[in-house]
DNA sequence: GGCCTTACCGACAAAAATGTCAATAGAGCG
DNA sequence: CGCTCTATTGACATTTTTGTCGGTAAGGCC
């Protein structure tokens, strides 16, 4: 009598990351990058170890392969958004929330605080051509005069998101102010500078 | 014939925590957080690692101490920032700069960004008191108009300053921005926000 | 039905890292 | 000088984690 062992699944390539990649988020937000280990990762997804090294080559491999699918997430929310905005105020007001919830909620930010302290963050150049998408999305859209303003903008937006995505609610605790108080902050700061750029 | 042994050298508590810290300020500058190994510590600083366990009891004991220091060192250079200035906007400049230069040039941001994510940012308490004292002299020399508007202002300046010197650097090389463009950034909406509430 | 590609797996190897323990040796002090 | 305290140490045990390897089986294709 043989021992009975559970039926393999076997996907194709594409299912099989997206498998892997879903559980990675699901730990992702439960208890951080750090928690990314293969073991961990492997067990969320239903695989053995080996499995998951078939597919990404190496437990950064698939970190890399996280950050660059929540970035492909976050660009195709805004552009949604961008398209139920008729205004460029709320456009970039509605852009910058979606930023800050990537970022912050849903644990963007300190997964590229790990790449970025791991020496991966070379590797995000995800963001470049999301951020190339986004701009050229917002040249098509408001036609602004400088280009090198949006692009510095965008970088203030993007920088201003990870802080305080990473760092927001550990220092509002600290600095005794309410938890959302710094993103509110940082939306604003946002909002008005655009306004300032578009109105004058 | 005995096997010739390097004499030790016996330090007061406070001399060997200090030998040890200041041996990993330089690892931290030069390799980042995630290289405070114990093994590495204590070659650093040219003891054993039961010595540096002896001192600071864990290794997490010798990263939460090496915050610890960091933020003294920074409320005292505030401190003196603070003495050579006659006005508001000059004294906030010169703090921010120093902030911006401990948490981004001098590897404070990383240094942070590791304890937040490794679940240590609770012992930050030191971010706290300094918070605080920094907040006592503004109240003194400057007398502004209203408390929470001075703690919601040093909550932007130091998420900024952590999020800056954490990512500054790679988003701007990532989004093609000379690589202090965001630095410079960051300084003037904290000043155009000072003189503004100064200002008015 | 038979074959071939490759997704999948268990077992194992190997490295890296932290922390424990008993012993050693400076340095102050009577 | 001899005693005591404790900073210091080497050796070691343990844990954690990544990655390799040879074999297994699922599903497409002829």
């Amino acid at each position: 009598m043989s021992i009975e062992r559970p039926a393999r699944i076997r996907r194709s390539p594409e299912a099989a990351r997206e498998n892997i990649l879903a559980a990675c988020e699901a730990i992702l937000l439960e208890k951080g990058p750090q928690a990314l280990k293969l073991a961990d990762v492997a067990a969320g997804a239903g695989v053995a170890n080996a499995t998951v090294l078939h597919h990404f080559g190496s437990i950064d491999g698939v970190q890399t392969a996280l950050m660059t699918r929540m970035i492909r997430q976050l660009v195709q929310r805004i552009a949604v958004d961008f398209g139920q905005h008729q205004d460029t105020v709320g456009r970039v007001g509605a852009g910058a929330r979606a930023l800050f919830d990537a970022f912050g909620t849903r644990g963007g930010a300190r997964l590229a605080a790990w790449l970025e302290l791991t020496g991966e963050a070379r590797r995000m150049t995800a963001i470049r051509q999301a951020v190339q998408e986004v701009a050229a999305l917002r040249m098509q859209l408001d036609s602004p005069v400088d280009e090198t303003a949006v692009q510095d903008f965008m970088l203030v937006c993007v920088t201003m998101a990870l802080g305080v995505g990473l760092f927001g609610e550990t220092m509002a605790e600290l600095l005794g102010r309410p938890p959302e108080r710094i993103r509110e902050i940082a939306l604003d700061l946002i909002e008005a500078r655009i306004r300032q750029e578009t109105g004058g």
